[in-house]
DNA sequence: CGAGTGGTTGAATTTCTTCAAGGCTCGTGG
DNA sequence: CCACGAGCCTTGAAGAAATTCAACCACTCG
């Protein structure tokens, strides 16, 4: 059923090789990485196209983003699939299946990254924030994805993908990115599936906001030109009535 | 901003009076109902149409569902609303905030209903699988949102309905009511917003269904005459090429 | 009994999807 | 080095599904 031929990937024996030591540019880090980035930790590196992990294995550990973009996504019995989201550096990969034997879903590189490999039972008990940490993590995602079911179910096309674009220079800002522009790391379908939309639609929105003068587009770089106008599409919405 | 003006509600002082012992001829409880039926907890009672809580106000517990159904919706600045899920007994209200000050939805109870009040650091502290079963909670509400959102990215206006009548009947039925016969507690408007779905188009669908023979409808009483048939119109999907 | 809430149905409209065709870029192999 | 193919992106035109608007009915509650 799960064929893990592709899964294969280098894994750094014990700890940390010098040169994977955090850069020293390193921006803002997220409370979990701080918290155990001292921690001799299994790290694995992988290309893009990898599986972190697949729906039905037996979970093993917790993974947390150091570096690369992940998505993770769910199937139904009948194909189905959904993108339930792109994940960043200092996010968790596998929150869901925390109470679970197997992985309840996909993550899968989206270029080259890292994660390490978080002993969750054992952190639990020798690192008191630790579990604050995984709380609040789990929380946050719920919040997360209420905010975009809420976006899914009130905004048009063109506004979910403004609040696409929106929401990914945020996080990348926050990580010390330069807010204004960005590399998409996943395709114009993966984006629709995330949204709810065919990839037709998204290019045809992508397009519109770029004729707007919104946005810049080349390839899979994208400028915000404008950022207040950008947020100011949201709220003139499909539910006014 | 947060009026309360509604929320007030008829509190039992401290522990149970007699006829608030769980119902002798009780269903299967919730593993969370069972770990604390046995404490003197605060119990409230609420009126349709009535708080548990709204987003902003500050947290002080996590409720647990005894009686009632629920419902959770999330709201954004402008204005737009979003129902987040219908809540049944042995269900917490509050687990997406746990990591807050505030309260970052609303749960209002559709008919009469009673909730629990958990005094969640004390618990955390004296009963050692109260953590655990949180975790347990918090993770299946991320997987219960990943399914909605694959179901409403996935399925046609039609098929929204018919997953939503299933789920509500695995639902009860897990709580001993007849998995046949329910009646819903919610209006038509609130489950197209829940699916994202206008309620006319609600209608239709429950109409159509109804023709196809599934379901039979008399007003909030839906019966569901052909579960079999009605999960099977799940699998034909828009998601077809 | 009258008003209001909630539900139902039809017809017109809109938005998004579907289908089709073509172009661009990059990597691979001749 | 260039040609070629695959994957990805773009645009147009036709079609379908759901929304919007409007009217009306049924039931309940004060």
């Amino acid at each position: 059923m799960f064929d893990t031929h592709d899964v294969v990937d280098s894994r750094q024996p014990t700890a940390s090789t010098p040169e994977f030591i955090p850069p020293a540019q390193s921006p803002p880090l997220s409370a979990m990485e701080a918290l155990v980035r001292a921690l001799p930790l299994q790290r694995r590196r992988l290309k893009a196209k990898q599986y972190v992990f697949r729906a039905g294995q037996p979970r093993h550990t917790l993974h947390l983003i150091h570096a690369g973009v992940f998505k993770t996504s769910v199937l139904s019995e009948d194909g189905r699939e959904k993108i339930t989201g792109f994940r960043l550096r200092g996010e968790l990969l596998g929150l869901d299946a925390l109470d679970m034997a197997t992985y309840a879903c996909d993550a899968v590189a989206l270029d080259v990254g890292e994660v390490w490999e978080l002993p969750c039972a054992h952190l639990r008990e020798t690192v008191p924030e630790f579990q604050e940490l995984l709380t609040a993590a789990l929380a946050s995602e719920i919040r997360r994805d209420w905010g975009w079911m809420l976006a899914l179910g009130t905004l048009a096309a063109e506004q979910r993908v403004a609040a696409f674009l929106l929401d990914l220079t945020a996080r990348l800002g926050a990580l010390g990115f330069s807010p204004l522009c960005m590399t998409l790391r996943m395709t114009r379908a993966d984006v629709g599936n995330f949204l709810s939309l065919q990839l037709e639609t998204v290019v045809r929105a992508l397009s519109h906001l770029q004729a707007l003068g919104l946005i810049r587009i080349e390839r899979r770089e994208i400028r915000i030109e404008d950022p207040a106008g950008l947020a100011a599409t949201l709220s003139a919405s499909r539910a006014c009535h």
